[in-house]
DNA sequence: CTCTTGTTCAACCAATGGGTTGACAAACCG
DNA sequence: CGGTTTGTCAACCCATTGGTTGAACAAGAG
C-alpha cells in the first residue's frame, strides 16, 4: 500500500462501487451504514472501500456520537485532472502538428506510400 | 475483463509503469521494443501492459512491417475528466452552500455543539 | 526456403483485492 | 451497570494481476 498518490487515486476510482459512493457523497456526507444500505454487501466490505478512498485522500471521516460521517474531499481530483490534461494536451498538440505537416506537403509526396500494386 | 469503460480506464492508469508509457506516447508513437527499453522487465510484460491500455481504449496499434507502432488515443481521457469534473463541481457547490448557510446563521445557534469540557 | 527481428500466446507463480464471517471497541440508551 | 448501535480489525477464500520463461507466429532480409 506504499503506492504513489496518483496510483492510489486512480486505483480507488477503478471500482464502480467506490465511484458510486463518491457520487453519493458529492450530494452530502453520510454514515457508513447509510452508504452501505444500497449495496448487497456487508457493512465490513463498505468499511474497506472507505478505507481505500480515505487512503487515496478522497474522503475524510470525523466522529459524531457513534457515527463516523464520511465527507468527500474534492481537492484530490485536481491531482488527476492535472495529469490527464497534461498528456491529453500534448497528444492533441502532436495531432495538430501532424495535421499541419500533412497540410503543407506537396501533392506528389505521399506520407505513407499506398500499395499501388506497382512492384517496387 | 467485462468491466465498464470507466473502470477500465481508471484501472489502466492506476499502474505507474502504464502511466509512464502513456506519458512517453504523448510525445510520439513507439514500437513495443522501444517502449520496453527503459524498464527492467521483459518485453512480454510490456506487451501485457499495452493490452490493458488498448482494452481501455487509451492506445491503438497499427502494423508497419514487423513492427506494431503504438499510438495514444486522447479521446478516452474525456470520459474520465467528465466524471471527475461532475462530482468535483457538485462537491464544491455543496461546500459553497454550506458556507452561505453558516454565514446567515444567528450567532447563538451552534451547528455542532462543541464539547465544552463539561460532562464526560 | 531459411534466418532474423518483433511481438504475442500459454502456462505458471506470488502478491493483491474484494468479499465473507466472527470477534471486538466505542459511544450512547435504559 | 448491562444492552444496543455503529463501525473496525483479523483471518480466511478465491479471482485477478503483474511478473516470469518458453514456444509460436508474422513479416521482411538473405
Amino acid at each position: 500500500m506504499a503506492a504513489d498518490p496518483l496510483s492510489r487515486v486512480f486505483s480507488a476510482l477503478a471500482d464502480p462501487t467506490r465511484r458510486d459512493m463518491v457520487a453519493r457523497l458529492a450530494a452530502g456526507d453520510a454514515s457508513v451504514n447509510e452508504l452501505a444500505e444500497p449495496y448487497d454487501v456487508t457493512v465490513q466490505a463498505v468499511s474497506k472501500h472507505l478505507k481505500v478512498l480515505e487512503d487515496a485522500g478522497l474522503v475524510s471521516r470525523s466522529r459524531q456520537a457513534q457515527r463516523r460521517p464520511v465527507h468527500l474531499e474534492a481537492e484530490v481530483f485536481d491531482l488527476m485532472t492535472k495529469w490527464i490534461e497534461r498528456y491529453r494536451r500534448l497528444a492533441e498538440e502532436r495531432y495538430r502538428r501532424l495535421d499541419d505537416l500533412l497540410e503543407t506537403l506537396p501533392d506528389d509526396i505521399e506520407p505513407t506510400p499506398p500499395q499501388t500494386g506497382a512492384s517496387r
